[in-house]
DNA sequence: CAATTATGTCAACACTGCTGACATAACGGT
DNA sequence: ACCGTTATGTCAGCAGTGTTGACATAATTG
């Protein structure tokens, strides 16, 4: 029944997917990240506090230069945040022993409580969405979701992972 | 060969799945976003202008309280970056007709230009990675967007539209 | 030893969201 | 006609997050 419209014009329906495409991308990252915001704002903390637990949690011992990497952001603007985090003692520091410039990231006890609260309600969210959909939708969203993001994180996420 | 690992400890997996998922959603939103803000850097504009732009553009006529909803924003922030773009005439104001208090929103020339030009982008990425995945993909993306997003943004979703 | 690298800091600016308070005009019902 | 509600707007202040530019320290490296 999608048949005759597709036949007589077909551009248009491809500008319409187009268009859900943007707006299901939207709307899925607008309410996945709401609940969050609410939680980090009892501490005055934003969604950068966040995205820095998370990948702290997720690389124990990543240096600075490389969580840089990961959130595309100047020092300028990590550092802000980040020294919040290891001054309230979220994060602590360790120098680098290969490379005694680096300092090397960890989550202290109290920062994997908090990023443990701030992600089960985001893994809950994607466990449930994942159930609801079924195996072949999740390697379909994962398809999709590695061809919108950049050749560089692309790589990255397909390699067995470096740092 | 995932086999014993399944069964040895089906939730490690489970975990490394969901933290996989929220990395995608982190990834490709992050890179989805960016090219379009540093167009709209060049006028002074940021995203919430292009949100603007996008959702007058996708239901010309809508009423700002209408808009206010598909945000999920306060009036108040919504004004500043509105009131710009009205100014600035990329956006037309009419009073609405059933109710005279509505003020009907509509992208002037200038505003679908930059509209077009923000979108384009974007709707490329996802042409390709659509073609890329596949059809059976694209359904699966799609289904766990909707399952991400909250009811309310999924009801809206899924019926014919009210606006 | 000199150049580079990893990291940090101070400062200023811009965008975006929030709360609170107040204002205007139109709608709707009694 | 009047009054409460609704749609919208505005002023003001605060907080978070990103940027650029400039400068500083310590460790690595050739």
């Amino acid at each position: 029944m999608a048949e005759p419209k597709t036949i007589v014009n077909p551009l248009f329906l491809r500008e319409d997917d187009l268009r859900q495409a943007i707006e299901l991308l939207f709307f899925a990252y607008r309410d996945f990240t709401a609940r969050g915001d609410a939680i980090l704002a009892r501490q005055q903390f934003g969604r950068a506090h966040h995205r820095i637990l998370y990948f702290v949690g997720r690389y124990p011992g990543i240096p600075v230069g490389d969580l840089l990497d990961i959130l595309n952001i100047t020092k300028q603007s990590l550092s802000r945040v980040l020294s919040q985090l290891v001054r309230e003692e979220f994060v602590s520091q360790k120098p680098g022993t290969r490379d005694r410039r680096q300092r090397l990231l960890y989550l202290t006890d109290k920062g994997k409580a908090l990023e443990r609260e701030l992600t089960s309600e985001q893994r809950m969210r994607f466990a449930a969405a994942y159930k609801d959909a079924g195996a072949v939708a999740v390697e379909g969203f994962r398809k999709v979701m590695l061809g919108i993001m950049d050749a560089k994180a692309r790589k990255r996420f397909l390699s067995p992972f470096e740092t």
